[in-house]
RNA sequence: GCCAAAGUAGCUCAGCGGUAGAGCACUUCCAUGGUAAGGAAGGGGUCAUGGGUUCGAGUCCCAUCUUUGGCUCCA
């Protein structure tokens, strides 16, 4: 016999080999058809795999992030199965779960897949389901693994197991279909009630642009009929309140194929809406110390080299437009600190001077690849609340709690209920990619932790996403149906320039739109 | 940029080799005191653009532009 512990602190003493499953049985009977997985001891597991050590179980219904997971992962692997059957000579790639629903990466040979043939998959998965087919687990040696793809000549998970160390290696198979797969997975199939696959996409293996691209087929399950109807009833909610819809609708904004993709042009009403929202962010900022300013739209491109932009993206930005005589090169503005840093460097500054705040409604270019532009959410021509504050490194602190509560009055007066807030730091493999001294990066860092802290902002630290010049504290806002169009907002970027002349902390707290 | 799909009336879309269509919207007239209610008539489209095939091209082919869904990236 084993304990299990529970999360409420209760025992269950259970036989060798009980899976959670079983456990959950004992419990009540309606719930074990309820569990999806379970975490033993911290890590997710399947919900029959076998305990044969004392253990804290907790088991995962569908209402959990862990039970969802491994029931649109195991989706996934029935959708490969459904394809394997359809199109014998499938290969594939990657299938993972996903916010909602899953997605696998098949190569379907050269073959191009239609929407019209989804509905015939759709049903091959159900058929499939319905025969309730047990996800069993096979740990597999390194060697065994690759011998089942040689033969199967599935180039792209030979790569994936490449990689895996030996021992640490398994399949799952349900049916006649074998899959390399880490899990956790659903016990069986037949708690995958209803299907939809919704698109089809290209993707890139391993998202290189260099590597072959594959299909990507998008689905959704659910265990009832009646919440993928819901589901897709909110679909349909969100698209109704699709910003480009509505900006059309409502005459707000317009594109032009003769001004050019991603540069949005306000109609009237659309510019009442615009000013109105201006004019609130000016007061707000005014009344807490902000000087407007005003910078032209093109600058010199020594002013993106001596900033370090022009090496970082240069490559990737608008060609320099000349001037006609002299050949000098200019660039369109695709940000606004340096030119803020220009005005403040334009005068002398006693220290008593800080902080020294300034913003601008900056209109912005930068090249967006074509098949990024999206509406007003990805656009070429766009203009950004840009604000920048230039202060003592003592001061620090006190200016990012000042920015997070003028981000929160925004927020709170808009209705951005929502949002998450993300400590964007530096990632730890790869320091190389960073100006500035460790020493400074370190209090940088600190600085924001420390204010969201005293702030009560409950922050999300993500490694890697922080901008070449300093750390950010980013708000991600969602939209009212935040299930599906979940677009967010980079809208704060808390940067502290270093290698600067001034040597001076400065912040760029800036909101797009 | 890449893969796929798409671009026909203000909007949503049908037509897929033989003289441009529907619904909604719009205009005019008629009807109408009862909760998004009707009837009649009418205006409106070089069917994204440019080439090609054909006696004949929204309709087939090629190129370009734009949009959509993804991939990659986002100061």
């Amino acid at each position: 016999m084993i304990e299990i512990t529970l999360p409420d602190g209760s025992k269950k003493k259970v036989e060798e080999g009980a899976t959670p499953v079983d456990i959950a049985k004992e419990i009540h009977p309606a719930l074990a058809k309820e569990v999806l997985s379970a975490r033993v001891n911290g890590e997710i597991v399947d919900a029959n795999r076998h305990l044969y050590a004392d253990a804290n179980l907790e088991l995962l219904k569908w209402d959990d992030e862990g039970g969802k997971k491994a029931f649109w992962h195991s989706s996934a692997h029935l959708m490969a199965e459904a394809l394997e059957d359809l199109y014998p000579g499938v290969k594939f790639g990657i299938g993972p779960p996903i916010e909602n629903g899953f997605y696998y990466d098949v190569d379907l040979g050269g073959r191009e897949l239609t929407p019209d043939e989804l509905p015939e998959i759709e049903e091959k998965m159900k058929e499939h389901a319905q025969k309730k087919e047990v996800f069993e687990r096979q740990e597999v040696s390194k060697e065994e693994a690759l011998n089942f793809f040689k033969q199967k000549g599935d180039e792209y998970k030979l790569a994936l197991i490449d990689e895996l160390d030996d021992g640490d290696i398994s399949f799952y198979k349900q049916g006649h279909f074998i899959d390399l797969c880490r899990g956790p997975h659903i016990p069986h199939t037949g708690y995958i009630k209803a299907v939809k696959l919704l698109n089809i996409a290209g993707a890139y293996w391993r998202g290189d642009e260099n590597n072959k691209m594959l299909t990507r087929i998008y689905g959704i399950t659910f265990p009832k009929q009646k919440e993928l109807d819901d589901y897709l009833e909110q679909l349909e909610e969100a698209k109704k309140r699709d910003h480009r819809k509505l900006g059309k609708e409502l005459d707000l904004f317009t594109f032009s194929d003769k001004v050019g993709p991603g540069l949005p042009m306000w109609t009237p009403k659309g510019a009442i809406v615009r000013e109105t929202l201006q004019a609130f962010m000016r007061k707000e900022q005014e009344r807490r110390g902000y000087k407007p300013v005003i910078t032209p739209h093109i600058a010199k491109k020594d002013l993106y080299i001596t900033s370090g932009h022009y090496e970082k993206y240069g490559e990737d930005s608008y060609r320099p437009i000349q001037t006609p005589h002299e050949g000098e090169e200019y660039m369109l503005k695709p940000m606004n600190c340096p030119h803020h840093c220009e005005i403040y460097k334009s005068q002398m500054h006693s220290y008593r001077d800080l902080p020294y705040r300034v913003f601008e409604f900056g209109t912005v270019y930068r090249y967006e690849q074509s098949g990024e532009l999206n509406g007003l959410v990805r656009a070429r021509g766009f203009t950004q609340d840009d604000a920048h504050i230039f202060c003592t490194p003592d001061q620090l602190k006190a200016e990012f709690t000042n920015v997070i509560d003028l981000i929160m009055v925004v927020f709170e007066r808009l209705g951005f209920g929502g949002f998450t807030a993300q400590v964007s730091l530096r990632d730890p493999h790869d320091q190389e990619n960073y100006i500035g001294s460790d020493e400074n990066w370190q209090k940088a860092e600190n600085a924001i932790m420390e204010a969201a802290e005293e702030k009560d902002l409950s922050t999300v630290p993500e490694y890697g996403e922080a901008a070449f010049y300093g750390p950010k504290l980013d708000f991600m806002v969602r939209d009212a149906l935040s299930a599906s169009l979940a677009f967010c907002w980079s809208i704060v970027a808390a940067i502290c320039l270093f290698g600067s002349p001034l040597n001076k902390w400065l912040f760029c707290p800036s909101m797009t739109k």
